[in-house]
DNA sequence: TCTATGTATGTTATATTATAACAGGTCAAC
DNA sequence: GTTGACCTGTTATAATATAACATACATAGA
């Protein structure tokens, strides 16, 4: 199919674009991935990946709960729980452990450990590509004889467009 | 004093070490830096610096308030957390944003905002230097316009000592 | 010495985040 | 048509964290 072709876009959660398109591109690809997988991406699922869409935040369980049960799903928190717990292991969403909160993935079908690039400002998060920076860490670990096997990097600052705000 | 002539030890929590001088060292670093800062290491803090000090692992809050409560100091959640954010705020603890527990700091005294090397087999927590992690996450940040202002790193993995059992 | 001020401790109460355990429903394989 | 895997839902509770208020205690001027 056409998505399999074209590679994940390079934009960036702070770049201008059309979110309409990026939102539903990501949901097309979301289906793609389960349905390669053998999973199944049912209704409570996308229905809670689609509001993690809605932008490029950080929700809380609480805040996707409301919402879903707010549309007819259940209303307890195993429910939101477990939707996203299955959007973090197929990699359509990550969790963002300083916000004890989830958002969708930015880059859904490229297998990636990202670093978090979190506005303090205005709450937009964006992912960056970790490459190098796991191999900072990779050898800062390795100095100490440790071996690293998953790492968590988040960091908190000032997004280009409340920069120049704050200007 | 002599505690401000000698650096840190390049010592970290993996390596093997006399670990009563390590701890002993690091109580009295903090009572000096407190005291140069203006602040004070009344009892329960300094109590809860002691309880972290005990190994080189992350405890939870609620940890720290029964060891506390334990001991004739109030046994509410505010007495650990308060104490806890006193120690964070000085520079003689860390919070461990993965596990939302504490670690005492091994390098009282140097400014940093070190890796987390976190071993998942006996849970001990080490410091790695970040500079260079730092600089490739600035770096990654950059390219999106983006203003690092603080960084969580922490790495998930195996230390040498549970390797090596392992193997 | 007195007293105002900032700081520290303690308590009650509540908010927020997360999981365990079980019951019922759907669906495809056998 | 029964079995077994998986998904949804519920009840209940655990674990983590903070707000708000009351009391005590320093210590630095008056
Ligand atoms: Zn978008
Ligand atoms: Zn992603
Ligand atoms: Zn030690
Ligand atoms: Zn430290």
């Amino acid at each position: 199919m056409a998505l399999a072709r074209k590679p994940a876009d390079p934009l960036h959660a702070f770049a201008a674009h059309d979110h309409g398109n990026c939102s539903r591109d990501a949901l097309a690809r979301a289906e793609a991935i389960t349905t390669a997988a053998g999973a199944r991406l049912t209704p409570v699922r996308r229905r809670a990946l689609e509001i993690l869409l809605e932008d490029h935040r950080a929700l809380g369980a609480y805040d996707v709960l409301n919402r879903l049960a707010g549309e007819g799903f259940g209303n307890q928190p195993p429910v939101a729980y477990r939707a996203l717990e299955f959007l973090v292991a197929h990699g359509l969403a990550h969790r963002i452990q300083r916000l004890n909160a989830f958002t969708a993935c930015t880059h859904i079908g490229n297998a990636h450990s990202p670093a978090f690039l979190i506005c303090r400002s205005c709450s937009t998060v964006a992912e960056a590509a970790a490459g190098a920076i796991r191999t900072a860490l990779d050898a800062a670990a390795d100095e100490q004889g440790f071996v690293v096997e998953m790492s968590t990097i988040e960091a908190l600052g000032l997004c280009p467009a409340c920069r120049s705000a704050a200007a």
